[in-house]
DNA sequence: TCTACCGGGAAACGAT
DNA sequence: GATCGTTTCCCGGTAG
């Protein structure tokens, strides 16, 4: 998997952006995505591999598991102001799959992340093209994953990125919101062009079922606890098949 | 006052 | 045809 990511330090070296540019080619990007889904699709294909199983077949379109014991959205619902309390409360190593281990320290401020200084190195994860990781033919994909994958795209880093990746908060730039958003519409193939404001629209209506909420900060927003770790238990998956 | 962002109602749409 | 997950439009509120 750290293979499959050397294209975009590629991409990194012959493009070179600094996260407050906003000129970067969103073009190439989605390209360069569509690229690696290909790929990953080919390979696993050829390896006689099952394409990492699409797990959002649940009542609620998902139903992690973990711990033993399938929960809903709906529950997740429920419990989240509970929730959100401990949650909010986790050290800064994170308990829920040790994937975060470059978090900044609690409280950091990334508003610096558009100066090019303050954003986190993450760890190379893997990308969840959620192309393969979700799409083997059940759901399309839902925006919650297609911003937990550009959130693993280190190439993103100018639209979008992690405030916290421990806690699920993440950010969009001011700058390079709408980009994002294009390539938003673009991949599910929109009549109309997508913008933000239909995004978070769309955002807003994830915190009905508590996959994501709203953060009290500008352009910043927070993956339930849950659905953070179904993400990432997702992208696991992926990479161990 | 202006702009950017946020919040939500409501209707529409495409996929399942 | 029902349901789901948005998408699209619109309007009003708030903060800087």
């Amino acid at each position: 998997m750290l293979a499959s990511l050397e294209p975009i330090h590629y991409l990194q070296e012959l493009h070179p952006q600094d996260p407050s540019d906003g000129g970067m080619d969103l073009d190439v990007i989605d390209e360069y995505l569509k690229e690696q889904t290909r790929q990953n699709m080919q390979t696993r294909t050829e390896e006689g591999l099952l394409i990492a199983e699409n797990n959002w077949s649940g009542r609620f379109a998902y139903e992690w598991q973990y711990g033993g014991t399938v929960v809903t959205e709906n529950t997740c619902c429920e419990q989240q102001s509970q929730q959100q309390q401990v949650w909010m409360n986790l050290p800064s190593y994170n308990e829920w799959g040790g994937q975060c281990r470059f978090d900044p320290p609690p409280c950091s401020d990334t508003d610096s992340h558009s100066s090019s200084s303050g954003y986190q190195e993450f760890p190379p994860s893997p990308p969840l093209n959620s192309h393969t990781t979700s799409l083997s033919g059940k759901r399309k994909e839902r925006l919650f994953q297609f911003l937990y994958e550009m959130l693993q795209t280190p190439h993103m880093r100018s639209c979008i990125w992690w405030v916290q990746s421990a806690n699920g908060t993440f950010q969009f730039s001011s700058q390079n919101k709408e980009k994002l958003a294009e390539m938003w519409g673009k991949r599910k193939g929109n009549r109309k062009t997508m913008t933000y404001q239909k995004m978070a629209r769309a955002l807003r209506n994830y915190s009905r079922t508590g996959e994501i909420c709203k953060v009290k900060r500008k352009l910043t927003y927070q993956f339930n606890e849950r659905t953070l770790r179904g993400l990432q238990s997702n992208a696991q998956k992926f990479t161990q098949t």
